[in-house]
DNA sequence: GTCTAATTGAAATTAAATCTCAATTTCAGT
DNA sequence: ACTGAAATTGAGATTTAATTTCAATTAGAC
């Protein structure tokens, strides 16, 4: 379970585990898919919970360096966030026009990318692959 | 040559080629390949021409849309940049620790998306991939 | 329970980018 | 070359996302 896994990745380091911490953590498993720091800043006052602005943002990027949570867009100005738990990695297409955001997954394309780093001598770590365009919706 | 090719994309808009705008095209040229907006404000002002921040922001949207220049990633806060004119497409490696950009370009990894593209019915128009890890020099 | 290092939150700060609007410039029409 | 409407500019204000500061609080090892 995200909790003990989190408080295993907080132990390792000497960090320890608040009721703050937990409360991001909490709110990261209810919270949409792919969300924004300030979505979920939001939607933990709005529940009983409590942490700040600056402990979201703290707690965020802990849950990033222990694997729970991932960096998901590059493109517009703040960052979009998504939990990883029990999810497999994947890439996206976003709509220029409604916003959606399709994921999707190819072996073949994970592989091309090793082949890629190995001849350039890179030791590829993670990636982000983001195709935009237009969906199937806002075609026409 | 560029120049011609954005007085064009200009005129098509009913927007107008002045020296602000020549400046900031001219400058884009002789900057590194990959550049951030406030380095190239920083040079402008160091060259004989001028060009305040605001229009160097504007104008560098507008190259954009012109398609002479292209936003590469997100380092951090602030968006990379490179100008496009003569180079053909290709994707990114960074390395987390020199900051080494290395550029790279597979048509299989282009197929590869033409096709995701194609069996999820959306129109890709663009898309990033940025690979990160560890490279050559920084390996050991 | 004690103690100490880690943590918190409100507010200040930073940094990138955008906006405002009076003054200036471009350029199509003549 | 002249004119005038519309586009553009720049200094500084503003916005936005995120980080920092630091006195007060808290977790958790002992
Ligand atoms: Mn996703
Ligand atoms: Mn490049
Ligand atoms: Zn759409
Ligand atoms: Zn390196």
């Amino acid at each position: 379970m995200q909790n003990k896994i989190f408080q295993n990745f907080l132990g390792q380091k000497g960090l320890k585990m608040t009721r703050e911490r937990f409360a991001v953590l909490e709110e990261v498993s209810s919270v949409p898919v792919h969300f924004d720091p300030e979505q979920l800043y939001a939607r933990i006052r709005e529940s009983g919970l409590k942490a700040s602005r600056a402990s979201v943002y703290r707690t965020l990027s802990l849950l990033v360096e222990s694997g729970l949570v991932e960096k998901v867009s590059r493109s517009g100005r703040g960052n979009i966030y998504e939990h990883t738990y029990g999810r497999r990695h994947h890439d996206h297409m976003i709509c220029d026009i409604c916003g959606e955001i399709i994921e999707f997954y190819s072996e073949d394309l994970e592989n091309l990318q090793l082949d890629i780093c190995t001849s350039n001598n890179f030791k590829g770590m993670s990636h982000t692959l983001e195709i935009r365009g237009h969906c199937e919706n806002c075609r026409r």
